[in-house]
RNA sequence: GUGGAUGUAGCUCAGCGGUAGAGUCCCAGAAUGUGGAUCUGGUUGUCGCGGGUUCGAACCCCGUCAUCCACCCCA
């Protein structure tokens, strides 16, 4: 007798029960249809890529967390620990192929070999969309109004979308003189909404001093409107500039389009990694502010310059699928989205299997989704079944029922049966039934 | 990577040196083809895994794996 294998994970990689899939799956058709509608395209990239690909510019942090490692041809490979990365190469490779500008988008895993918590994984699901080839504002506001469309379509109740810009930030940090510590001043301020005002200004002065501080925190103030928190960095920045002038223009257009509420100026997003040049975002739930943000993204200047000489700036952003499923978890808990099928035509005598698999076919051809239950079992049995399944209805038919020449519905969550003289009746009447799938939440 | 907490039935948990338990779920029957109340009976298990101490370990010790929390960083 062999030995039996433990079944068992990998720390930071997880199995999808079906509830948890669909639940997931939901989600990404919910994205591309967004992603589409703004005219995104969709592109997919090889898991495992050279080394050398990946980690080109990578700093200390990341490299540690890659998978990396030698492949049977002795190869230095490693997988992909963002979308990012292999997008940049995939341009230069591709260049000649492609027309710019250039629109994406990519959902697909990656990995990090990172400590795990709640919501943090080794192995997880990314969705960018970025447009390059272009620096101006509409590409901007273009992945703003993307962004703002897929919290809708994903049935956020609110959510606003905090941007900035780095370029005004920078700017204000040479006027301040401390323009060499940018990257661990913005590091400090990135903190702000965690650590608190207090512990900001104490980092913030040992760092630069406790006059810069104060201006750093004057700085990065929450604002009273966009418009004015937007006059009182660009004064303090030194006066009017392009980057500021680049907020205003998308502060403009999301007025025109009704978006200006889902958009707040917040000097104090700067996001963490320094490829970002021009508008950084973030977006949050009202709901659950403290989850983080589930939408980040920003403007770089050139996306491929590891990999070809071309210059491709670009502006994107990325979904944190998994982030955002435990906030929509806590917002509509209890919700059990409907199943696939509807029906479930129960199998009472292996003598009418033929006549149960034709009625799933004419089911099937009249686009109702249904399964004929695989084995003669107890009903009580079927019915459970079907329930697992989110049916709504149960078809029911034996020998009584085909010499009496009926066919019987039952509806799963009233528990009631309807005869029908024949199966186009049942199904004429089953499609026009009102009563919303999956509803299971009453007590 | 650093520090802390936790792993017992499918699920929620109790037990903390002396024969592994409760609730729930599930199964069977009272109702021989129609699931929800009730009653009766029944199954749950490598006590995360591997060592050690002990007459005896779910319990104490060491290691290991996993989860959660904080730091770090990020999605």
């Amino acid at each position: 007798m062999a030995d039996i294998i433990q079944p068992r994970l990998l720390k930071g990689f997880r199995d999808f029960l079906p509830h948890a899939e669909m639940e997931r799956a939901a989600l990404l058709e919910k994205l591309t249809a967004t992603f589409r509608s703004f005219g995104f395209v969709p592109i997919d990239t090889p898991a495992l890529e050279y080394a050398e690909i990946l980690l080109g510019k990578a700093g200390g942090e990341t490299e540690k967390q890659v998978y990396r490692f030698n492949d049977n041809g002795g190869r230095d490979v490693a997988l992909r620990f963002d979308l990012t990365v292999p997008f940049a190469r995939f341009m230069a490779e591709h260049y000649g192929e492609l027309y710019l500008p250039f629109k994406r988008y990519h959902m697909a895993k990656v990995w990090r070999g990172e400590n795990t918590q709640r919501g943090r994984y080794r192995e997880f699901m990314q969705c960018d969309f970025d447009i390059v080839g272009v620096d101006t504002a509409v590409a901007d506001f273009d992945i703003l109004a993307t962004i703002a469309s897929a919290m809708r379509a994903l049935g956020v109740q609110g959510s606003k979308i905090h941007v900035s810009h780095r370029g005004v930030f920078n700017r204000f940090l040479d006027r301040a003189g401390i323009g060499e510590k940018s990257v661990e001043t913005l590091r400090i301020v990135d903190k702000l909404s965690k650590i608190g005002a207090e512990e900001t200004r104490r980092q913030l002065s040992e760092l630069v001093g406790v006059g810069i501080a104060d201006e750093v925190l004057e700085f990065i103030r929450p604002g009273d409107g966009f418009s004015a928190t937007l006059d009182r960095i660009t004064r303090i920045a030194g006066g009017s500039n392009p980057d500021s002038d680049r907020l205003a223009e998308l502060f403009g257009m999301a007025d025109s389009c009704g978006l200006a509420d889902s958009i707040v100026l917040a000097p104090s997003i700067t996001r963490g990694l320094d490829y970002y040049t021009g508008v950084v975002f973030e977006t949050f739930l009202d709901a659950v502010p403290d989850i983080g943000s589930v939408c980040s993204g920003g403007r770089y200047n050139d996306l491929a310059s590891l990999y070809t000489k071309q210059r491709l700036p670009g502006v994107g952003a990325s979904v944190g699928l998994d982030r955002l499923l435990a906030a929509l978890e806590t917002t509509q808990a209890g919700s059990k989205p409907a199943g696939y099928v509807k029906f479930v035509i129960v199998n009472l005598d292996s003598a009418l299997a033929g006549e149960y698999q034709a009625a799933a076919a004419e089911m099937r051809a009249a686009g109702i989704a249904c399964e004929v239950f695989p084995e003669t079992r107890k009903l009580v049995s079927q019915y459970a079944y079907s329930e697992q399944k989110g049916a709504s209805f149960a078809v029911v038919r034996g020998v009584t029922e085909k010499e009496r020449g009926v066919w019987i519905l039952r509806d799963l969550a009233s528990r009631s049966n309807t005869e029908y003289a024949s199966l186009e009746a049942l199904i004429s009447a089953a499609a026009s039934e009102p009563r919303p799938v999956g509803d299971t939440t009453a007590p």
